[in-house]
DNA sequence: CTACCGATTGACT
DNA sequence: GTCAATCGGTAGA
């Protein structure tokens, strides 16, 4: 499982979000491993997204957005932890936030760490998805490039299979709300909010891509 | 130091 | 569907 090159990360936050779909997110700890596939993704849009952290600029809590694209942003909301990879480049504060995964390995410690057994409730959600795989604020500024700890890869079983993704406002934020940057797998179980219910598109409210 | 907030969740009707 | 608990970071006194 190559983790994905900076390449990847150092483009448009729109873009890595899309494309973060239906990759790997691996956590490789002590505990032992645990994956999951990406199902749902958010784009944070820098000084030009008045819903982005970064909007206001640089401080303490958000100076890894402005760091090197392809390292994980983590930060706490509610008292939970969320997971984002910086995307684009340094010193723009554009990031995508990992909002759901689809597990696949290291289930068992994901029930553990979750104090669930449903599997559809390990990760659908992007605090749920850092407590399944242990991700923390020590894992803040972490390189997703490395390969250790926690990294992203291609899905070996895709086989060039194109997703059919689902484009839709996002979730919880307060400002920006009617911006369509948030892109989850089409059909999937395991995406959080409004989404597995799949109906008919009511205008505005999600679109397929 | 205290007050307030939030890119959430889980329990409940 | 509704709603309150959650707690580290930040701002402000």
């Amino acid at each position: 499982m190559t983790p994905l090159a900076r390449d990847f990360y150092s483009r448009d936050p729109i873009t890595v979000a899309r494309e973060l779909l239906g990759r790997i997110l691996i956590r490789q700890c002590d505990e032992g491993l645990a994956s999951g596939r990406i199902v749902e993704a958010e784009a944070y849009l820098s000084s030009r997204d008045p819903a982005c952290h970064a909007y206001r600029g640089r401080n303490r809590k958000n100076a890894t957005m402005f760091g090197p694209p392809g390292h994980a942003y983590v930060y706490m909301i509610h008292a939970r932890w969320c997971l984002n990879a910086v995307t684009e480049a340094a010193d723009l504060g554009s990031a995508v936030l990992i909002r759901a995964v689809e597990p696949l390995a290291g289930i068992e410690l994901m029930q553990e760490r979750r104090r669930r057994t449903d599997v559809r409730d390990l990760a659908r959600g992007p605090a749920r998805l850092c407590q399944a795989l242990a991700v923390t604020k020590a894992l803040d500024g972490h390189d997703l490039t490395s390969g250790r700890e926690l990294w992203i890869a291609a899905d070996p079983a895709q086989n060039g299979e194109v997703l059919e993704i689902v484009r839709s406002r996002r979730i919880g934020v307060t400002s920006a709300a009617s911006r369509l940057l948030r892109f989850f797998v089409a059909g999937s179980r395991f995406v959080s909010g409004r989404a597995g219910r799949s109906r008919p598109l009511p205008a505005g409210r999600a679109a397929v891509v």
